[in-house]
DNA sequence: GAAAATACAGCAACCGTTTGCGCATTATTT
DNA sequence: AAATAATGCGCAAACGGTTGCTGTATTTTC
């Protein structure tokens, strides 16, 4: 049973009640140019049989898709699947759809989610990079495709391209004036792979806070991790067997801080005295956490999301190619955490 | 500049070499009947103007997409992100592509995702229900379309769908086994809502346990949430204000045994002393929680979502209606959590 | 009552590709 | 040398729908 799967056409309409497919076509789009006696025996019928346009065939003459791709290092992060909901929440109120494809942060895997998604013919797409991505060429090539190109969160060093970002900058600031204004001098950075723009503005604004409230800059105090577990595990340790040891560490994310503050833990220093943990804000957890995060800035990745969206939207309707760049900055939010101090 | 937008086409190289497009189809398929000169003359060309076909065109004609649709409550949970990194996998090995709806437990939002995704004419669909879906119509009506669907964990409670869960009955009887064996009688449900079937078999098992072990049951040890904040802080207080206070949990999620341990923490009761909280596996900071559940069952989730697309996969390629339908328990298993008792 | 305007509907091309069938050429067989 | 078989390629339809143009009744206008 069920086998004939014959949905009903445009054409079936035509012959059954014998006119033409273009006649039937305008009907349904309830064009002026075809009578009120036409229009209701077509609509009809087409409720009668069922029918329902096929998107596939209008999409391919209209050379559009309504589809967009988003392509971000992973949805496990709880930072990525928020901006997610901002981006799908835009997309189905324009009545687009998206794509996923994430690149667990390996550039091959990055330039074969692009291929595909450029054969798939997505009308425009919303990246955020693999912390491997240097180099940004098959970004570019998308251009033959009059695809455009919304980045976020993590975007490329590029002035020429369309970008949503977290203003690092200022959040990374106001972290510092607020440790500051604590009496911490000594404080420590738990840094991002040098790839990162993020990371590099975390440094410079480090030195320029740091230069502003004449306290005596020491790179020492900066470690990197590529975020992998044991990179991760031996900057912690770098960090915490420092001479003098920080008073207050930042950290790239949560899970860097977490990871900070278990090993404070082993090391039975005596968190928010001894030594005291801040982060940007990844993670929801925090409530169920013992010792959470001093505080964090908060980034708003549904915000991200949804204006990236937005953006993008905007760039696939006025395909008039605004000789203009958009580059938003989103500001950060600190959060405090712990329960007292 | 670069407003020409024209990409080459079959039909273009076919005019520049004074062929027909028959027979550069043909040449680029390499079929047999076309003579090698032509062939090569044909590639050539194509190299050169850098062609691509058309995969709409070809979508459209081939009445196919090559694209799998997936339907889930919330990517947030790590759950639902793994287990879509299970069907991308698969789908990816298999050239297809994946879009994603997230329902966010709201039955209208899923009726609406899964109209969209058949208007886009989705080849198949993957699917966890949402957790207020009770009526199955609008996956049913699927079935003229052609378009096979495979549920996973949320699967409903028919025997005529394909589906891959976790095997409940299994993972709770482990589990009580476990309690029992450590000595525990009295032991609490923190159960799911009514709707999901997990929830009918988890207290089901519970009986069938008890009864095994003698011990008599009593049913105001099973508590339900909807899984809201709300619902869920009751559902624990009534738990723990039980008099006797039952001495192990099992809570239906890592989330509820946490909100569970919290409050315990505030009654001071002693973990995995007075009380002890297992549950079933969702997330995985235990590592930096103080006090986690005592012990997890493993769900597999990467395994599920893989699964359920090969299923899929093998259900597109096999349109022949195979009359037997697929229903695959994923066997849990005990992870032990706590360092200590 | 004839000319002009209007209303209604059909023709055919088009989007890019695939494919069954037929038709020339050339090559092979006897 | 004639009949047969390959070989190589083109024609045209098809997928489902949209749209500019054309054509014919029917009305309206003066």
């Amino acid at each position: 049973m069920a086998e004939e799967h014959k949905l009903p056409t445009i054409k079936e309409i035509a012959q059954r009640l014998n006119i033409s497919v273009s006649t039937v076509s305008r009907a349904l789009h309830d064009h002026p140019s075809i009578g009120l006696r036409t229009k209701m025996r077509v609509q009809q019928l087409a409720d009668e049989l069922g029918y329902e346009p096929n998107k596939i065939a209008i999409f391919f003459k209209q050379r559009k898709t309504y589809a967009i791709g988003v392509v971000l290092p992973s949805l496990i992060e709880e930072f990525f699947s928020k901006a997610i909901s901002g981006i799908e929440d835009v997309a189905r109120k324009n009545k687009y759809h998206v794509f996923i494809g994430q690149s667990h942060d390996d550039v091959e895997m990055e330039k074969e989610i692009i291929t595909a998604m450029k054969d798939q013919h997505v009308d425009g797409l919303i990246v955020s990079l693999s912390k491997q991505t240097k180099n940004y060429d098959h970004f570019m090539a998308l251009e033959k495709y009059n695809i455009p190109v919304v980045f976020f969160d993590r975007v490329p060093s590029l002035s020429n391209v369309h970008k949503v970002a977290f203003d690092m900058v200022n959040g990374t600031k106001q972290m510092l004036e607020f440790l500051i204004k604590k009496g911490h001098r000594r404080i420590g950075i738990l840094n991002g792979p040098e790839e990162m723009i993020s990371s590099k503005e975390r440094t410079e604004t480090y030195k320029q806070v740091m230069i502003k409230n004449r306290i005596k800059i020491d790179m020492s105090l900066v470690e990197s991790t590529d975020l992998s577990l044991e990179s991760t595990a031996t900057a912690v340790e770098k960090m915490l067997s420092l001479k003098p040891r920080p008073t207050a560490v930042v950290a790239i994310n949560d899970y860097v801080a977490l990871d900070g503050i278990r090993h404070a833990k082993k090391l039975n220093l005596e968190l928010n005295k001894d030594i005291t943990f801040v982060s940007y804000a990844n993670i929801p957890i925090t409530s169920f956490l013992q010792d959470p995060p001093f505080a964090s800035v908060e980034q708003y990745p549904y915000k991200q999301g949804s204006m990236a969206a937005e953006i993008l939207i905007e760039l696939m309707n006025n395909s008039s190619t605004s000789e203009s760049f958009h580059n938003i900055l989103i500001n950060g939010d600190l959060v405090i955490h712990a329960t007292g101090e």
